[in-house]
DNA sequence: AAAAATATGTCAACCTTCCTGACATATTTT
DNA sequence: AAAATATGTCAGGAAGGTTGACATATTTTT
């Protein structure tokens, strides 16, 4: 009746529990933000303003709400990260032509400057770590990466995808 | 000079920034967390509770202090989760028979059936995202995501690994 | 034996980033 | 004209971090 008595072995694989991967995992994104968090303290801004700079950078012309749901976040949440950018100048909304009430948001040369400066410690910190890895298998970890995301948003990343030309080269969202 | 002018093109892998890897760790780590949270709610927990339970129950014995080196936290920020881990008996406080001042740290046998459900979810996705890859490529992807991690933590996480048995299988820290 | 260092715990105040609920406004759609 | 949509904003709350200061028990050092 998983009683209260002390455990002294330590978990095990056998356990039926991934370990290593799962360790790995969580060592491996700690250290990749760590690499956005540094430099994004030095501006005032956190781990919100970095994505959202990131995601209308990717797509200039994104609404609002498209934003909203590649983040998974509130626009209560959004709003004022989203205020701050633009104030700041590294973002602008303009009203969507087709339809008024949709905001688009473009990024400014300087919005543009700040999010490639944001992600290239991470973009570099994948390089090397691609470099421990036998060529050609880079795509292995993609496809390892992709299997692990749910397929309900399978979709979503592959347009996010395939607009980037290939042939990757070093430097790097949170 | 980084003007105020509207960027319309998108963000490109020519502007030195791997955006597929960074996207693809951004969306498969949120969806690795999310399979814990779920969880986590039902008990009342957060995401520290998971990791202090995963880690204890790793290393059965631990100080307190090496769990902080290992979680990168305050004890300040430590100290209710692990009240709260040890009021509902999921873990156990014994002094060190080596050293009064420490307090060791144990798994009960609740605690070790919580770690093991907690981290399952997380290890099948694992799992079902590794028969995207051809097999034998594990190592591709361990080897990519031990690179990731900066080589002060090298050492950490070796310990951590070795003393898992191998061959693992499939279920899941955040 | 006294003093200093170490390991832990706790109180208090604060920050960031999320949340929910409610309501306002402008613009389409029906 | 009415309803739906896209956005924004105000208020209140929560988790999980932070720093600083201080208390206590136990080693270690002198």
């Amino acid at each position: 009746m998983t009683g209260t008595n002390i455990v002294k072995e330590p978990l095990q694989i056998d356990d039926g529990i991934d370990l290593h991967m799962v360790e790995l995992l969580f060592f491996a994104y700690r250290h990749f933000v760590a690499d956005a968090d540094e430099m994004l303290a030095d501006f005032g801004f956190g781990r919100a303003h970095h994505r959202v700079l990131h995601f209308v950078n990717r797509r200039p012309g994104l609404s609002v709400a498209e934003l909203l749901k590649i983040l998974h976040i509130t626009k209560q949440s959004l709003g004022p990260i989203l205020r701050e950018l633009i104030d700041i100048g590294h973002l602008v909304q303009v009203p969507s032509p087709d339809d008024g009430r949709k905001r688009l948001l473009y990024p400014t040369e300087k919005g543009r400057n700040l999010s490639i400066q944001l992600t290239r410690r991470q973009s570099r910190r994948i390089h090397n770590a691609l470099q421990m890895v036998l060529s050609g298998e880079r795509e292995t970890v993609e496809q390892f990466l992709f299997g692990m995301i749910d397929p309900s948003e399978h979709r979503i990343v592959e347009q996010l995808m395939k607009h980037a030309k290939h042939n990757a080269v070093s430097e790097s969202v949170d």
